[in-house]
DNA sequence: GTGTGTGAAAGTATTCACAGCC
DNA sequence: GGCTGTGAATACTTTCACACAC
């Protein structure tokens, strides 16, 4: 029997990393890269080769000591470690110009994000084909969650109503929400929330030009 | 004289929430609240007290004690701190669908981001109006910055030009970026640069959706 | 009494540095 | 010799808890 793998817990910060040193490596296995070390790709990413070692160390043992990390392998394993050796069923909320953009965003399907429907309030938009054929009207939302199985809610309306739809979408079943609305979303289920945030960053970037 | 104040480093995780606090006080005051105390705040962005506490802390008293802090006071400082007491000169690079959904995001203004030009090179885009004025030719990029002032430039371009456009951005005199593309976006100089990622966002989301 | 401002404590995350394996 | 995997050391962040001001 293998030795019991010490069960440390994973640090937050590591989980955006792994898809960074997923993107990179798939960028260099595209160059032609089969082997790579700690050291350069963290130099690829921008970061220390520590940190990237002790990034894999939480998720088990893949390089080869004196060697590095074969790509093609290393990228598989990040995949399984990321949950991206399925297929997530993902709609977005919202068919305007931004959620127009993130439907026709190539790359997308690419990771295995499997876009399924997109929903809308206006007349104008239900029924046009957005990127994911017609848009459905939001008033069918949870009939259309329950009937299908929906992984990701990605949310793209309007501030004023983002959070009701993120409420619909969640009671109807949707465990997880990307949101792009400019409000900080909350969801008492155990859903999983996360934001993206033009205006948080934009001030960001605010304060460091200040202080620079 | 006024005891000198301590010079403690502000943790960089203090920045965005400080965005956060103001939005939310920027909403408690359309809605009429002129006095919170930091544990109202605090439930309403989903935090603890002494987090926000201790974050205003970094910057000076704010509060009253045994009362709470003024709201309107308190935006005012918020908005010093993050240096949104000025304008800041931002340009769009990029003028597809995503770059239109920035540039038509009313909100952007209301915070002193002045959307000044935006950049294309596909003729059919040059010329029309995607929310600020006629789309240049990111060929006269270099010129345009130049000429006039530019604080921000936001990157919307596909991933494949986007390291190209920021270079010349930067070397032009731009001293930050705010990068949409999915790259993980280097600038030698002493540029800032910030990154909003799609795919980092749902990678994100898959793992902890496989692990829930 | 109430709620801020802040040192000190607890909890996380990153980096170092080296044993162990190729 | 070279590079991984990892405990130990360092650095950073959050939370606690209480003195102090209103």
């Amino acid at each position: 029997m293998p030795r019991a793998r010490k069960k440390q817990p994973v640090p937050s910060a590591t989980v955006p990393r792994l898809s960074q040193y997923l993107r990179q490596l798939q960028e260099l296995q595209a160059r032609g890269t089969s082997t790579i070390s700690s050291r350069q790709l963290a130099e690829a990413v921008g970061t220390n080769p520590a940190q990237i070692r002790k990034d894999l160390s939480y998720f088990g043992e893949f390089g080869i000591r004196g060697v590095g990390y074969e790509v093609e392998h290393l990228i598989n394993e990040l995949k399984k470690c990321l949950g991206l050796d399925r297929a997530w069923d993902t709609i977005i909320i919202g068919a305007g110009k931004l959620g127009t953009a993130l439907a026709r965003y190539r790359g997308f399907g690419k990771q295995g994000f499997h876009l399924m429907a997109m929903f809308d309030t206006s007349k104008a938009v239900i029924g046009k084909n957005r990127g994911a054929g017609p848009v459905l009207s939001t008033s069918d939302l949870e009939k259309y969650i329950r009937r299908h199985h929906v992984d990701i809610a990605i949310v793209t309306t309007p501030a004023a109503v983002a959070q009701t739809i993120i409420d619909r979408a969640v009671a109807a079943g949707v465990p997880s929400v990307l949101n792009f609305a400019p409000i900080r979303a909350q969801a008492k289920k155990p859903a999983i929330v996360r934001q993206v945030d033009l205006s948080t960053e934009l001030m960001t970037l605010s304060y460091y030009l200040k202080n620079r």
